[in-house]
DNA sequence: TGTTCATGTGAACTTGTGTTCATTTTATTT
DNA sequence: AAATAAAATGAACACAAGTTCACATGAACA
């Protein structure tokens, strides 16, 4: 009983792909590479996926749920909207800083309309979580009235902007203090107006 | 005289190029397509230029100054640091729209570090931009005291953001004026603190 | 009309990569 | 030990796309 079963075999090769689509993206990464990181044949690749397409969209599905979950948690018992705010900005520019390429960039390019919808229903929802937080902070009156859908938007914008900052020149990151400041504070002077 | 210069011939197929690469991206453009709208054929492109490389350079090159003359130009009259954002904000999203996926997304993917030099040295100038204007809301009072470089960073990734939203899903772009709104102002509650 | 030169053609070559499949290896069962 | 099943192999196939090149076309000029 020296070889592994089917379900390891299918699991390092979706621990492979994350690295290799991680690093390189979907068109660069070639299911050769996947298949020598996970130390299976090419061949063997396929008994387990129908094709590259499959690949992607699980390991996509599996990354977006854990994200999904893990951010929804640590954000649930804070009270304050702002210690949230900067809260989902940090669990985000962490998350994001480990699979680099894989989160944002793909899937424009390749309209595979399988993970289009997965990713639209996960923006969706982290638009939801946003808008919670603001509605909350603009109710208790810590948040200056504002659009709510439009604010989450933006601030959903905001962050894909951050993220992709971080995978274009990862030398030139900026902080998360600095990003929660611009966030909460904007730039305009306080108590002046 | 009823053939085309060699210089009309190169222009039309870097608008041709333009075209493809701004809809498709660098790996799903095909120099037959982009031949094919150029009115080319596909070994006239390489009487022109010497691979798709050249091609994705050249016309990056070229979109990336005009960007960097108007915006420059655009900016330079205005007083107020505030209304200056807004300007500057509203000439990114404008153009951010015209050229989609060309700008932001390749690049990581396609390690060409002549394209990667020549986005570097912009955005790097277009920090420089934005640390003018935010030095100057500081030192005229209109502007909460910050650290300049940082915020600028924060900007210019925020920007990002916001074009790379309006590339995944261009039907759900939030306004300008939320854009504005949110880098201004921020969310918590004026005169408060 | 023939020569020259710039401009252009598209079939063919080359390479990379997704995918398949006949075959082999290893483990389990009888 | 033989038979069966599970897991794996890697050479071979297919096809798309970048690139090349021998050749064609049209314009200008002698």
């Amino acid at each position: 009983m020296n070889r592994r079963t089917a379900k390891e075999s299918k699991e390092s090769i979706l621990e492979a792909a994350i690295e290799v689509f991680s690093e390189k993206g979907y068109s660069q990464t070639t299911i050769r590479e996947v298949a020598e990181r996970a130390g299976i044949s090419v061949g063997g690749v396929y008994i387990y996926f129908k094709n590259k397409e499959e690949i992607y969209f699980t390991l996509l599905k599996y990354l977006l749920d854990e994200f999904r979950e893990r951010s929804g948690g640590s954000i649930e018992g804070i009270e304050d909207p702002a210690e949230a705010v900067k809260k989902y900005i940090a669990i985000n520019l962490n998350y994001a800083q480990k699979f680099k390429g894989l989160i944002l960039i793909e899937g424009r390019e390749h309209g595979f309309t399988s993970c289009i919808d997965i990713k639209k229903k996960f923006f969706r929802g982290q638009r939801k979580l946003i808008e919670e937080i603001i509605r909350k902070g603009v109710s208790s009156g810590r948040f200056e009235r504002c659009n709510v859908e439009g604010t989450a938007r933006v601030i959903i914008g905001t962050l894909r902007g951050f993220i992709l900052s971080l995978v274009m020149d990862s030398d030139a990151l900026f902080s998360q203090k600095e990003c929660s400041n611009l966030i909460l504070g904007g730039l305009l002077k306080r108590g002046v107006k």
